[in-house]
DNA sequence: CATCCCATGTAACCTGTTACATGATTAC
DNA sequence: GTAATCATGTAACAGGTTACATGGGATG
């Protein structure tokens, strides 16, 4: 019962498909959340299922109907008690840095270029991000949007996923470079 | 497949029991893998199954023996393959952000405390990261242990962590206190 | 005397991932 | 015509979590 909140969460400012609610959990809701389609489609059948969200057909020209979602008064209120209820710890599971905490052991080349990439994918998801922000605050400037602006939720955690994005795409180049000084030319040593 | 390549990375620089891995995944490889005392038992007995580590009896006094673990040869050219690889997508879940995203509709009271407690436990973690950092690199400045000192891949994994906590801290800061001046108070509305 | 730390697991359950399945429309 | 986008799932399997179990020694 964890992925159910962080849906909850994610419908609260709009309604959304189950394809829309993937494409969110893509960019945006990615920042803290991360799921696939098919646990997004299972589990806005159980909310469904479970009255916490009430599902509404949308007849579309040219492309395929859908159904979109939004959240019921009992959903609130379930929004309500994980709130209040203690927070699990934060999981985090990053196959490139297990990769870097070997890097003494393995070779570095492969090492360098998925540092490389993931500096390269970071500088692209922090101009989503801002370009999320333009659009969530509008015409306001940030600091009047943080004082008054609705909603302010989704562009707090909008803030965090460009800092997270800043920050990884700085480690990555950092790192490289340390791995590039210490190894001229990132070649593996045999024998 | 995926626990495997974190615990034999892990297992590089060291040997470790289980309970003394466990301690390791909380602090230091908890930057970049999450798991369970439990997992770890777990994946230690697979890992031995297979002969990628090597278990090895220390008797102690004064306290239960243990069973110490190092990475085999094959265990190597298993951690080789993974970094040859592509890496999964990264990996985040994180209550208290699914929290904030949901603040302009919920009670903010319990999300302000949480944030409170969330930048005090980053900063202690930012000051046991620096000590490990210190530890890691013993009496070389930063720039020379960069550029020479070993093992390399847990000091730039570490610093990695405390950047991490770093914007952690900063951004709980930053949230409470965006979230306060709008509901002065931090009280929720009812009705 | 109680609590915490060391030390290691098992079993039942829940969750998440991978592979597969379908079918229309739009853009190149 | 080929690929991409929209749209929604199912089924089998792998992985992770929760609860439980045990027992000695050190610390207050």
């Amino acid at each position: 019962m964890a992925l159910r909140h962080a849906v909850l969460a994610a419908l609260l400012d709009n309604e959304y498909s189950g394809y829309q609610l993937a494409k969110a959990f893509d960019i945006g809701v990615a920042n803290f959340w991360h799921a696939l389609p098919q646990q997004l489609y299972a589990e806005l059948s159980k909310l469904e299922k479970d009255g916490l969200v009430t599902g509404r057909e949308v007849v579309q020209t040219g492309r395929p109907n859908k159904r979109v979602f939004t959240v019921t008064a009992p959903g609130l209120a379930e929004l309500e008690r994980f709130v209040a209820a203690e927070p699990r710890p934060t999981f985090i599971r990053d196959d490139l840095l297990v990769k870097v905490q070997a890097a003494d052991r393995v070779g570095t080349a492969e090492v360098l270029r998925q540092l490389d990439a993931r500096a390269a994918s970071a500088a692209e998801k922090m101009a989503a991000y801002e370009d999320l922000l333009l659009t969530l605050r509008g015409e306001a400037t940030e600091e009047d949007f943080l004082r008054d602006g609705a909603p302010v939720g989704p562009y707090l955690t909008c803030r965090r996923g460009l800092a997270l994005e800043r920050e990884t795409r700085d480690w990555c180049v950092h790192t490289a470079a340390v791995l590039r000084a210490r190894r001229p030319g990132g070649e593996v040593p045999r024998g």
